[in-house]
DNA sequence: AAAGCCTCCAACCGCATTCAG
DNA sequence: TCTGAATGCGGTTGGAGGCTT
């Protein structure tokens, strides 16, 4: 039984020789795909469509980036899968260079296993409770000195309190406030598990990060995080910011990834519900050092991307009132897409 | 040395969606 | 509007190569 697209012709399966890639990537090179289920044909391959495309997509593209995945791509997928799930190809756009399969060959072989290790449902990017993961015999020897400060926020609210209480957080969400501070609301010390202040969502914001100030993580693996922290702590902006230690990202914000700087849309979303005074309050955070509206998240394009902390389901919830379980496929709406 | 196990990743499979007639 | 083909996507598989015993 072969592809549906060539069951009348006999393909050949299996991996690629180098002659077969050569066919293919000089048949693409000139003439173009057009066509993928008339590739074989004209390009003198016993394969199918499907698998030419496949082949060309993953591997024989010459943009395609080779090579091990760096601690900054690995973090974008860990943030994009957080918020897109098992979407690799919303993801994979997030990555120049690399394919929706390779990003979800890693995930599965490295990154699954990194966030178990660390007490972290690969799923839900929650904290596992520490009796089910003796159960799961997941190895959790990990110190909170040396967790990093993956999402402590739960995509999915129910679990979130209870696993909060049984393993309470190694990472606290940050505030952008002194710790002897009196304007500091006191629950900033303690858990994750908070209700988003009206003042977070009055704004409809398109994203929020939460930041770990207390230096529990080492700021140099996350220079980032540390960026950001600064900006929320700088005088200047620390009043535009809500008091919540979340920030909050405008729809024409950027995202800086490496060199490449990439216009974040998730504020779509929200499109069309904000009032002009919400909107201008955006434009007021935007305005701050934490953003650049217009030239991208700061100037320091060196920076690498920010370990930006997402929790949809908890800025759905909290924006439209009544629908925690809203279907999560409108994430596509998102415009993740570049 | 070799057998067994494990990991990784290229490729396949089948379903969903889009497109064209 | 319907239908079949083409394309896109995510889950799964199988085999190559490395590691352990």
């Amino acid at each position: 039984m072969g592809h549906r697209c060539c069951s009348k012709q006999k393909v050949k399966r299996g991996l690629w020789s180098p002659e077969e890639d050569e066919k293919l990537v000089k048949y693409i090179a000139t003439h173009g795909h057009g066509s993928w289920s008339s590739v074989p044909k004209f390009a003198g391959l016993k394969r199918c469509g499907k698998s030419c495309r496949l082949r060309w997509l993953n591997y024989l593209r010459p943009e395609l980036k080779k090579g091990c995945f760096s601690a900054l791509e690995e973090q974008v997928i860990i943030d994009a899968h957080r918020i897109l799930g098992n979407r690799w190809s919303q993801i994979s756009k997030h990555l120049p260079g690399r394919t929706d399969n390779e990003v979800k060959n890693f995930w599965n072989s490295r990154l699954k296993k990194k966030l178990m290790a660390q007490g972290l449902d690969p799923k839900t990017h929650n904290l596992i409770p520490s009796h089910q993961r003796a159960a799961n015999k997941v190895a959790c020897n990990i110190s909170p000195s040396n967790q990093q400060p993956f999402s402590i926020i739960s995509q999915d609210s129910k679990m979130k309190d209870v696993s909060m209480e049984i393993n309470p957080p190694i990472l606290t969400l940050a505030s952008p406030y002194p710790s002897n501070s009196s304007a500091q609301p006191s629950m900033l010390q303690t858990t994750t598990s908070l209700p988003l202040p009206s003042s977070c969502y009055d704004n409809n914001p398109s994203l929020i990060w939460n930041v770990n100030t207390q230096n529990s993580y080492d700021s140099s693996l996350f220079p980032c995080v540390s960026f950001i922290e600064n900006s929320l702590v700088s005088p200047s902006s620390s009043t535009s910011v809500n008091p919540t230690g979340f920030g909050l990202l405008d729809e024409d914000c950027f995202w800086s990834c490496g060199n490449i700087v990439e216009p974040f849309e998730a504020a779509r979303l929200f499109e069309g519900m904000r009032s002009q005074d919400q909107e201008n309050q955006l434009n007021k955070i935007c305005d701050t050092q934490i953003v650049d509206k217009n030239k991208g998240v700061h100037d320091n394009m060196d920076a690498p991307f920010d370990t930006s902390i997402y929790d949809l389901e908890l800025v759905d919830s909290k924006l439209f009132p009544g629908s925690m379980c809203r279907d999560l496929s409108s994430m596509d709406d998102l415009s993740w897409n570049f």
